[in-house]
DNA sequence: TCTCCGAAAGTTGTATAACAGATATGCGTT
DNA sequence: AACGCATATCTGTTATACAACTTTCGGAGA
């Protein structure tokens, strides 16, 4: 089961009196003890959300004074935006077929050869563990994070990860992705896969974006036919 | 000046920890107590430190069996990782440009009635900030991300928090954005601005991409002519 | 010998108490 | 009214203890 933390509960009770209390920019909010008791727990536990809460930039702690809340959470997407998991599986693809499209282009235009190594590295993966007909999400993440990196640009990277975060998030908890597959989309998603790679080494940004676009499409309609 | 509270070199300890005796995705880090002794510090302020290395994404506690390794610090884009100023503010571009056009066509194809109102009043309040002469940065961003929300993607909203909360940390770190302006640069930002929303009033998809490619890019040319 | 079960050891999660160091408050003096 | 100082408040840190859970390992039983 999907076990809570008391400090998880601790963050969305700050979160939530920041918002009913109206807690403007600047204003300090009650102290780790009086919060501790206002939640009927630890100060330790209070300590930790609010560690995690600077973390997330949402406030800051100054010593010997308090914490200020320095951007409020307002409407971030969090557990209070319930979707259908059709719906958000549809949105996965939406911004991915736009991030990894491009980054796809961007890393053909300039993979060094050391990327290009950790690409091919990656492929060879997938396809063994593809073929095997196991389990193949974690290889197929290790490619497509791949490509990110031979972007040499540290956000599409931190994008990619963020992305694969909240896509996982949905995705745990609606249907297992993982389930068994026809030989024939098997040897589909390689030969999509290889395409894809095929253009980044030979450099050629439109036909490696074409691909993963190919490859995206091909992916969401297997899933939802 | 800038204190340093002991958590934080335990973070920068656990990290080099990760880097130096290469721990792969999966492998389990010490245990808080033994990490404690080895810094020389208390267990509390490791937990601290472990924290916020989980809610960066790196480590995953599981109770009863230890901290792991969830992806490693090494590629991802930190602190450690000094890139130039201008460098990082390119590849913010990149992304931007990537992310915010199709965020304005999606926006464009779906908005409902109360999300145009929304986008209007963000506009009205850009306008009136920049024609004040003042800081816009905050209204600025209000306008973006007001867009953002009119996908109805949750995934491409939560692609621009994360986006925005990149591109300021990097920013933070380097010049100050909102320096003056002369008054033809002001006109030429609302101006930029209103083009997109009028394509997003219109519900054209395709001059609402191209209006917001063409912001973007006008910016950056601002940024470094 | 092999398997299974359970106790023991190890680890994270939480609570409590205490003190250090920094900051804010308010009173009293001038 | 303005200034200075004592005092209260708050965060940062340490130490200790126990609860809840996981892994390990050795012994009992087949």
């Amino acid at each position: 089961m999907h076990e809570e933390r008391l400090a998880d509960r601790a963050y969305a009770g700050i979160v939530e009196l920041i918002n009913t209390d109206d807690l403007q920019i600047g204003d300090r909010l009650p102290s780790e003890t009086r919060l501790a008791e206002m939640f009927g727990m630890s100060r330790t536990v209070v300590r930790e959300a609010l560690v995690r809460l600077a973390s997330d930039g949402f406030t800051e702690a100054r010593r010997g004074a308090g914490s200020f809340v320095k951007r409020r959470p307002s409407e971030r997407l969090g557990s209070h935006l319930p979707m259908q998991n059709l719906a958000a599986t549809m949105g996965s693809y939406e911004v991915r077929l736009v991030l990894e499209a491009e980054a796809a282009r961007l890393a053909a235009q300039r993979r060094s050869a050391e990327q290009m190594l950790v690409i091919e590295r990656a492929m060879d993966s997938l396809r063994t563990a593809l073929q095997a007909s196991g389990p193949a999400h974690v290889e197929d993440m290790e490619l497509h994070r791949a490509i990110f990196e031979a972007t040499a640009n540290p956000i599409f990277v931190s994008s990619f990860d963020h992305m694969h975060d909240e896509i996982d998030r949905i995705l745990r908890a609606g249907v297992d992705i993982s389930r068994s597959r026809p030989p024939a989309a098997i040897n589909a998603m390689i030969e999509e896969h290889e395409l894809v790679v095929d253009a980044i080494r030979a450099q050629d940004g439109d036909a490696a974006a074409l691909a993963m676009r190919w490859h995206l499409w091909q992916g969401r309609k297997r899933l939802m036919p």
